[in-house]
DNA sequence: TTGTAAGCGTTATCAT
DNA sequence: ATGATAACGCTTACAA
């Protein structure tokens, strides 16, 4: 009777609808917990996140991939299994053993990919069906599922140089993320496809203190940027501030840009220019790609949409056109 | 042997050691599914955030309440299965049957907690243990975790009352939800109690253009506020950016205070003057509830620290001190 | 104090 | 095509 209720061959259609007919009637549903044990499969994701504190709260991405994992998981009667862990490794990997030895999941979502992250092996080692989040990574067996940093980026880039700027500075995110080398390296392209050097670069943390500090230091350089690319919104906005308080007019004085569009992204004065990514998007996609992954068949090579450079009053042209050469 | 294990009393200390020693050995852990099964357990709790997408991304409060949860759930080896519906409220209560009819959780947190909700009823007759976040609501009949927004708010009332305001604006949160209600009683008690006439209040609803809407209202009345308190940062932002679109100069023309200490609010310009609840602690604090009463112990009746005003740029002395009475 | 067997609610295997 | 039965890995009541 199983055969019934699981949708499989081998029973008349209509002895399927009877039992279907009965079970509904009784509100009957199967019990995951048995269902596990004789599959052995969790019927449920994991997603360990470990950040910060400071970061947690301030970061939109994940609250809308997580809406979109969601979705698609429901849609499967699957669950979402959610671990926090401070921004410890030990913890985190300890996590993911927990996970995978008390059969709590049938597979994970790992996010904030580092460089060189230990979590590639981890999962191999346990087992573990799963699947990164975020710009590809070298010598990272695993399927990813990731956004264009360098489309975003790029064209961010393409607009201020289009507004005649010419130094273009970024802050970066914290050290070590892929998500944060990737950006880098999209600006720094944009940069010299465009045959313009690229501006002086400065690790930032993705806080607003972070990025507060790092805009303090660029601006105190001899020949300061005339726009600033971050590597996300928070930074952007402290970083907009600092401008300010040392008196300068925004755009006139400075162009900024953020990533990510926060939601006050576009109430702060001025309204910041930035790089919106469709996280839900995202995250219905990179359910499939896991659940996929744990069913064995070949990862579905499904598409996100490039994220989108969305205008608003924090970029502008430069003050004084540069010169491109000075007389002697 | 499951005595030795789960550290009954029965069985001989050497005996005890001795399978324990053998267990770690082995790398053995305990299959959370079989456990559950025979136990009629699911060793996890259960969250359902049904919110409409656009606030899903500007709360801090909700990721740093999940941290919290999970350093008391992980202690017990309890797991978090979260949830995300859209703002739905069919939607929602097909989540909690869902999670109930299947065995997934012991337990769920009902945050976002409106006037009149359904969900007080339902998981009583789901027979789901529950436990409430947010301000107590009457006609509720389960345990809540409360924070005392009127003392928060209380605080940054008398702030702006030493500082010389008579016409203290509320923007307040959605209606229909037991929080914004809270935040708005709150506001007004304090002004009554200093014997000030409450100013102005707006609906809004916790967005950007929610609040700068609000705010443009506030803005355009024959005898505008001088200061506005919001029922959260958002919205504090957005109206700060309106307020300064108008010519505005902040604080002296209007003071701003907000709710919640989201990680922009010290870094927008001016940094925002804000009521900094500790979320952290109130998921620890909640998920210990829910746990003791999952197990038919009495709530541990454990206090929240009273939020905390954090004064920042956004508050000041009103520009011209108002008169008290006018000469005929 | 220790070992044994039944049971939790499904799925899967095997006869009918 | 259908119905009975073992198995999943643990807990627990009961027997030794």
């Amino acid at each position: 009777m199983s055969f019934a209720l699981n949708n499989r061959p081998g029973v008349t259609p209509a002895t399927r609808r009877r039992i279907l007919a009965a079970a509904s009637e009784l509100g009957w549903r199967p019990s995951t917990r048995a269902r596990a044990l004789s599959r052995s499969r969790a019927y449920a994701l994991g997603l360990v996140l470990s950040r910060p504190p400071e970061l947690l709260g301030a970061d939109p991405f994940f609250p809308q991939f997580l809406a979109g994992v969601e979705i698609t998981l429901s849609e499967r009667g699957m669950a979402l299994v959610l671990q926090v862990v401070g921004d410890d490794r030990r913890a985190e990997a300890e996590s993911y053993r927990r996970l995978a030895a008390e059969g709590r999941v049938d597979g994970v979502f790992l996010s904030d990919l580092r460089l060189d992250d230990a979590r590639c092996t981890l999962v191999a080692e346990l087992g573990l069906p799963a699947v990164a989040i975020g710009p590809p990574v070298e010598r990272c067996p695993l399927p990813v599922v990731a956004l264009d940093d360098r489309a975003g980026i790029g064209q961010a880039v393409d607009h201020l140089l289009a507004l005649g700027h010419t130094r273009v500075a970024h802050v970066a995110g914290t050290a070590g993320y892929v998500h944060s080398a990737s950006r880098r390296a999209a600006w720094r392209q944009a940069l010299e496809a465009a045959g313009v050097p690229p501006g002086p670069e400065l690790d930032g943390d993705f806080t607003g203190p972070g990025g507060a500090e790092a805009t303090r230091t660029l601006l105190a350089l001899p020949d300061p940027p005339t726009a600033i690319v971050y590597a996300n919104d928070l930074m952007a906005i402290a970083g907009m501030g600092v401008a300010r308080d040392a008196g300068l007019d925004l755009p006139a004085d400075l162009s900024v840009v953020g990533f990510d569009d926060i939601p006050l992204a576009a109430h702060v004065t001025p309204a910041l220019t930035t790089i919106r990514q469709d996280a839900l998007a995202w995250g219905r996609v990179t359910a499939r790609v896991l659940l996929a992954a744990i069913d064995g068949e070949p990862a579905p090579d499904v598409g996100l949409a490039p994220p989108e450079l969305i205008l608003r009053d924090s970029t502008g042209p430069p003050r004084r056109p540069e010169r491109h050469g000075r007389g002697p």
